[in-house]
DNA sequence: CTGTTAGCGCTTTCAA
DNA sequence: TTGAAAGCGCTAACAG
């Protein structure tokens, strides 16, 4: 299975120069005549030579690509984010090498190995909700391979950080139900090892203190993300001898999965509970009432962690610094609050 | 910024043996020594010694990697498919390069270009909806690459190809909505260009044909899939003098849009109007009443694209077969019909 | 069972 | 401006 391979040789021993001229010629480098240059580009046209990213890839030691690990990517807002990556990545000639790991540990682990096999130049990557140990990741770091965490952060490395202010968006969103009346606000949390679950509580806590509002906990739930689990949960709420007027959820699946489930139960929404997610993901303008929810700039957080991670590559590790990168949310009002 | 790598030299040098025995060790080569075989696999445990994917790559000029070409992914659909073809390739060793080309011819191109300079093992592409030229997908022919199509699939290339029933996919949904008693189904389809549109429309005829409707080219609409523009398409077909009681597009987020659109005007789903789209896309749970859709297998697609390309890959190109594979849509009826 | 040699396709010295 | 030679890290072929 051999496959036929226009070489550089191949130009040279037509053109009877070397192989080296070649290679300068089409790499532009300077030190080549005009004549030599353009007999050389001719020829690679004609003969439809591509050069052979494997063999530089090699030479570098730089595999020209940089990987990315998520956990998912069918809710839109990891495909969004790659898009933001991917479009900073290609513009500076790097590949983009996307691995889900389906929220399990165990592949990402071995996700990251692959990554490591193929001598990604970089990593960009967001945790699954059980990762607790970081060992895999930090392999990068041992091998001086950059490292940019975006959305699932790793608290305990000392890397750079791509997050929205996961605090404000959630104080924002709950402002805004108290304001609007609400007195008794639930919410339903993610993985209390999510460092995005700690802040939006934090967030969901103060908007209730600076409002004076008391903070009753059992109207704080936080759950595994499986989202067959929340209607569970829903119910569990709409049981207590005071049910939540309003409810705020960690993200926007889990708040379709919860209004899904009031409105079979004949819940009026926003009339007996007023409900607000997180992130605007596709979808939230296609549920009636049409959800209120906190956008995250998911373009951006791409393009950002992507420069970061580009940033670093192209600098010595002794310069690297564990910037954190904070971006800003939107409250987006709709018919649900 | 050279890296600091451990090289199967190293582990020879330390060891005082022959790199050949180290390399052949670490490969599960049958004629090592145990103890020569456990020795250099310790060591290397020890040393965190991780195989370079590039010198192999290079090597075996393959780059163990296939490509995947897809117009967008931001809904569930090409993330789906992805998923399954990933899952087929990374157990049999590939890593897997996606691109979108953002629905643009030109983006198509240079990915094309992209995943040639990276000698990728084969490519699956589900072409733009704007592409005509097929040049930049016969290179790869040319070069002895394997392609593979899916969903949207070149008719003008001889190679496998992954595809729904289209047909049957849109003669059942118009066949159940006559036979729950509606008059005027109106069709807005996608780009004529496509294969898919081709051949929804055909089934859409037939179905209508067959219970002895007549066909109302007043119906018939196609759109270049700018969702957008849907809302102008639904307003002309709901101004003519006898409006449609039923409406099949052909996909879910042109029927998200228009049932938007309609019930914003005040129009009664299903009542006045029918609607059923195509995919099963995310959101057709979420939008009231729920889409009747034609749900694809997008996971298997993944699957058996992502195989039918590894068959040609470690088979010869003069074995390789232009295999159709047709898999079954399955209607799902839901509230909005 | 182990060592030696050569080479994948390219770039990068060092000379000329 | 051009050429010759060395080498990136690995494996495969051929000896021993």
């Amino acid at each position: 299975m051999k496959k036929h391979q226009i070489t550089i040789v191949d130009i040279a021993r037509q053109l009877n120069i070397s192989k080296s001229t070649v290679s300068r010629a089409l790499t532009g480098h300077p030190r080549v005549s005009e004549k030599t240059k353009e007999a050389v580009l001719k020829l690679a046209g004609e003969l439809d030579y591509q050069r052979n990213m494997l063999a530089i890839n090699l030479m570098s030691s730089q595999s020209h690509t940089i990987g990315i690990i998520v956990p998912e990517f069918v809710t839109s807002f990891f495909p969004m984010v790659i898009m933001g990556a991917q479009e900073v990545a290609s513009k500076a000639g790097y590949n983009v090498l996307i691995s889900q790991s389906n929220e399990s540990y165990e592949t990402e682990v071995a996700n990251a190995k692959v990554m490591l096999d193929n001598r990604v130049d970089g990593v960009l990557v967001s945790l699954t909700r059980e990762t607790r140990n970081y060992d895999h990741l930090n392999v990068f770091q041992r091998k001086g391979i950059p490292i940019v965490f975006f959305n699932r952060v790793c608290d305990d490395m000392q890397v750079p950080k791509v997050v929205v202010d996961d605090y404000e968006g959630a104080f924002k969103a709950v402002e805004h139900l108290i304001l609007t009346g609400r007195k008794r606000i639930a919410h339903l949390g993610g993985p209390t090892s999510l460092h995005v679950s700690k802040k939006r509580l934090e967030g969901y806590k103060d908007a209730l203190r600076k409002y004076s509002q008391p903070i009753d906990q059992e109207l704080i739930l936080d759950y595994d993300l499986n989202l067959d689990k929340v209607k569970i949960y829903i119910k569990h709420l709409l049981d207590l001898p005071q049910p939540p007027d309003a409810l705020f959820t960690i993200n926007d699946p889990t708040a379709f999965e919860a209004m899904l489930f009031m409105k079979a139960k004949g819940i009026k929404i926003p009339e007996q509970i007023a409900v607000v997610g997180f992130s605007n993901n596709y979808g939230s303008t296609l549920i009636e009432p049409r959800l209120t929810t906190v956008a995250q700039p998911t373009h951006e957080i791409g393009q950002v962690a992507a420069q970061l991670l580009l940033d670093q590559i192209n600098s010595d590790a002794s310069e690297w610094k564990p910037i954190y990168r904070v971006l800003k949310t939107e409250l987006l009002v709709r018919g649900s609050s």
